[in-house]
DNA sequence: GCAAAAGTGTTTTGCGTACACCCATGC
DNA sequence: GCATGGGTGTACGCAAAACACTTTTGC
């Protein structure tokens, strides 16, 4: 039934040339767990505009680049790290959002484990802020900073996605206070280790915190096996 | 501190010219209730390649057009209504998504009462369809449809908003069909009951359902009141 | 009176929360 | 021996889940 109602993809293309006018970009919140502090790595913005004012890592996206695989080689770019955990938000697209064109923004946000990788930090104008203290961004970065971190504040109850964050080895101390650190509430210890134990998720390594000033905690890593391309394998989880 | 590195928009502009060349649009999933069903409005492509193929309702974005505007802008266009609920859920953007070029799209859904408005159906090309029907669709409309309903089902368990689906006054037994047709499980009937009328949620408007042949339920509204800015009133909620 | 759905309560179970004491280590 | 955090168990309350019978209406 083609009617002359309908088009084909040379006319569409052709009488909507107007349109393909937009820029793309993708800005990622990288969350990283540094001296019992959730800080976000942040780099100063290149444009006079935002002088001295601090922006999220991000680049345009290029129009024969997928949009997922963009947001990838911006965190390969600036950290040098692969497979990274990487999720999308939200995209905003105010038409005045950007002062260079109209440019609309999908947000990301990453969680990395800082001793994975050395940064040059200096060079690249790249700091890690811990995000309590993140007052202002440029453009609208703040706002998009805020948004993700109430998706990685949901996600966190449900999800085991926190351990993207932390080293292979880490004691009960650590991730709680991780959890803190992102819900920005205290939890309470016992009630905390009870939890974890019984959703096995962790697995005690049989080795013990080095260097502390006090009794030296128990080490654990991630049940990974409990979790096969982010499914619970429910057989397991029924024991 | 300026400095010969930092650019100004101008500069920025012209170096990315290349990168103004996408288009975006908003596809929105229409959500309604009907027959004890949840279906979806589509529409059949007017694309000689999705010939015979149902689309979910779109558009362009233009160059000058808020993200958000664009979606409303498609709501009213198609259905007539203002004032829907509507919420942005995901951005798919793989480069050969569309045939037409490099199109982005950013997936809303939203929720609408049938009875409030008439489509023109037939006209238009429009048509609900249950969403258990839907098998195939034009685009990555299949994959966006999937999503955006994922989105829903985690959102009804915690937010009042499955009653912009229903009339102004409803039973609870439409209510319950309702949300078993979102999360496609049954309920215990004096559960759902009971958990609704412990949340004051509802308010019973002394009237009773007619032309039923059995007998007749009482009629609530939904208790907006206890919602303000779709914030709980705090006050109230602890009575 | 029969079919169909409305309406109603109790019990059990699991989970989150609150809470206090002893233990191991470094200094 | 003292400071610091590690490690453990119990009791309570609430909310979800399981479950059956009586009532009202239309036909």
């Amino acid at each position: 039934m083609g009617t002359a109602l309908q088009k084909t993809i040379q006319q569409l293309r052709s009488e909507n040339r107007e349109y393909f006018q937009i820029a793309l970009s993708v800005d990622c919140v990288i969350f990283g767990f540094d001296e019992n502090e959730l800080k976000v790595l942040l780099i100063k913005s290149d444009l006079e505009e935002f002088n001295d004012q601090w922006s999220l890592l991000g680049d345009l996206v290029s129009p024969d680049e997928n949009l997922d695989s963009a947001s990838y080689r911006v965190l390969k770019e600036r950290t040098g790290l692969d497979d990274v955990y990487l999720e999308q938000v939200y995209t905003f697209g105010d038409v005045n959002r950007h002062p260079a064109g109209r440019v609309i923004t999908t947000a990301w946000y990453s969680l990395i484990n800082v001793k994975d990788h050395q940064l040059d930090l200096a060079h690249n104008e790249l700091h890690w802020h811990p995000v309590t203290e993140i007052t202002t961004l440029a453009f609208d970065h703040k706002k998009i900073l805020d948004t993700c971190l109430k998706q990685l504040q949901s996600k966190i109850d449900e999800h085991p996605i926190v351990f993207n964050l932390l080293p292979e080895k880490f004691s009960l101390r650590e991730l709680q206070s991780l959890y803190e650190s992102i819900l920005g509430t205290k939890l309470d210890r016992r009630n905390f280790r009870k939890k974890f134990f019984l959703m096995d998720w962790l697995i005690d390594v049989n080795e013990l915190e080095q260097d502390v000033p006090h009794r030296p905690g128990k080490l654990y890593r991630f049940n990974a096996a409990r979790f096969s391309n982010g499914k619970v394998k429910l057989e397991e989880a029924v024991h």
